[in-house]
DNA sequence: ATGACGGTGTGGCACCGA
């Protein structure tokens, strides 16, 4: 089975294209994040007429994830909890497999601005809940999966420029220890599990021609349990998205987990 | 570089993203 991660900015703009990237690739649960539209807008019927159903978490503008998976989902959870939140940001639902119940976990991590802002102090907070959710939520789900738009670089691979962007936004090293200690709950970077071509990166700015030129960071990421970590087969970023009319700044992550 | 580009809102620029 096939998992994928993929911020749309703005799902008003990209559904053409993410039908168009579910007919090219049938995975069984796709996480989207930036969807920028209530959940009275989500297009539902579309993805239904595609085959699959959609639980949807969205706000007015800003934010705004969801679920789209072949098979209906069950115990789903919006935002983290425990954790007062004005803002869009997780959608958590368990789908059914022939292996067992696979725990997805969708989160659009806070962006932060810059270090020594408001919103970079959010985001610390915002990456504490997260990671005490989590340690809850895997003793529970052992078959757990947390995919999304992190906005952090886990290392200087994950930068077109470490060093000119050393210690900015996405790059400084309390944003890498928060990352850090998502792993050290047994968690795993499916990505880093095979051998990538250097510079592979998820995110492109807009400007400057930063995809011709691959000025980008990985910032997608896919995290396994150690239980789905000995089931991965691949993990791949698809760049072919973002080669598209108004695409979205960020491109696709796919994992395939299968059975031993 | 206080820039670029792209999306949203009740807009004619401001805010946000990364």
């Amino acid at each position: 089975m096939k998992i994928a991660t993929w911020n749309v900015n703005s799902l008003s703009v990209r559904l053409p294209q993410v039908l168009a990237w579910l007919s090219a690739n049938p995975v069984d649960a796709l996480c989207l994040q930036e969807l920028k539209m209530t959940d009275d807008k989500f297009p539902f019927d579309a993805f239904q007429a595609a085959g699959y159903q959609a639980t949807a978490f969205g706000q007015k503008t800003y934010n705004g994830v969801a679920l789209i998976t072949r098979e209906p989902v069950d115990s789903v959870v919006r935002n983290i909890p425990g954790f007062a939140d004005e803002q869009s940001r997780v959608i958590a639902a368990t789908l059914p497999t022939p292996d067992g119940p696979l725990r997805i976990v969708n989160g659009y991590f806070v962006n932060g601005q810059a270090p020594d802002t408001d919103k970079f102090a959010y985001k610390l907070t915002w990456l504490t809940a997260l990671q005490n959710w989590l340690r809850d939520e895997l003793i529970i789900h052992p078959r757990l999966a947390l995919l999304g738009d992190f906005n952090i670089t886990a290392d200087d691979r994950d930068s077109y420029d470490p060093q000119g962007l050393h210690e900015t936004i996405h790059h400084t090293t309390v944003e890498r220890e928060h990352l850090r200690a998502l792993l050290d709950l047994g968690m795993h970077d499916a990505f880093r599990q095979f051998e990538q071509a250097e510079k592979s990166f998820s995110w492109w700015d807009y400007r400057d021609f930063g995809f011709r030129r691959n000025r980008g960071l990985r910032i997608d990421y896919i995290l396994l349990s150690d239980l789905l970590k000995s089931s991965l087969k691949n993990c791949v970023i698809d760049k072919a998205p973002r080669k598209n009319e108004r695409p979205s700044d960020h491109t696709p992550v796919v994992a395939e987990l299968g059975t031993d």
